[in-house]
DNA sequence: TATTGACTTCGAGTTACACGAAGTTGCTAT
DNA sequence: ATAGCAACTTCGTGTAACTCGAAGTCAATA
């Protein structure tokens, strides 16, 4: 099973553009059919896959590809405990992240509640000049 | 209570870099002392920390400064549903994020735990050639 | 008085795309 | 056969949000 550009971004909700992008800096393997149009197999899903996790870690491309190209390598096995370290790094990234998000969510939910508030008339609009938030979020 | 730049930067997790930028765009206020040098105050730590959630939820930089803008105006109270439209679409997409960081630090818990495997001698190293993930998540 | 340290402005560099112009290819309609 | 069209191609510039570094200012200390 192969994917033109079109159908290989749609998969992974992102563009044509980033598609390219990504192939042409190395990052991401791809064939290329008789009208030299890029074609993504099973093999591409999978590195794929791994760019989108590691993007949402926050981990820049540059050390994307640095894991990949250790991935990519003959002797592997050999670099198999750096790969680990990065893997349990990023892991980290990842759980920090997730809270964050979290507790932004979180906070949101207070923001547009206080919102409704005002909209209700319950209260009165605060927002002018500058306090922001429904007092410290408390 | 006021905040010189660096103390200003520690607060918040960020450069004094960032800092100028942003008073610099107009997006956070700040006096100055008699030496030209910034000063941050309650008011600042408000905005500053409405800047903080907003991009935490995506926001780019000129949408926060439009919201900003929306609440530092004179006659705020008629855009109040403007303002309210706004941080409720913001607050989905911080669900959005939450959820979509979630799975990634799962997915990662994944990634981790076969490499421990791998460590432990129990698999081999299917790594290369680019079946990045424990297959399939699953 | 000189040096130190913390700030200042300003301009250039970086990352990760985003966009658009211009060219190539394969397929269909006349 | 040719004309047109869609879908791709390369290539080069543009953008967002910083990031860095050089060069200057200014108050306080040695």
């Amino acid at each position: 099973m192969t994917y033109s550009i079109k159908e290989f971004a749609k998969m992974f909700q992102t563009t044509e553009h980033t598609l390219r992008y990504y192939t042409d800096i190395g990052l991401l393997p791809c064939q290329r059919d008789s009208g030299n149009h890029r074609i993504f197999d099973e093999t591409a899903v999978n590195w794929m896959r791994g760019i989108t996790y590691l993007k949402r870690c926050g981990t820049p491309i540059k050390d994307i590809k640095r894991y990949f190209d250790l991935c990519r390598m003959e002797e592997s096995e050999e670099n198999l405990l750096e790969r680990y370290h990065i893997i349990l790094h990023q892991c980290e990234q990842a759980h920090k992240k997730a809270a964050e998000a979290e507790a932004t969510a979180e906070y949101m939910d207070h923001k547009v509640k206080h919102y409704e508030e005002i909209l209700s008339g319950r209260i009165p609009d605060d927002t002018n000049p500058g306090t922001w938030q429904p007092n410290s979020t408390k």
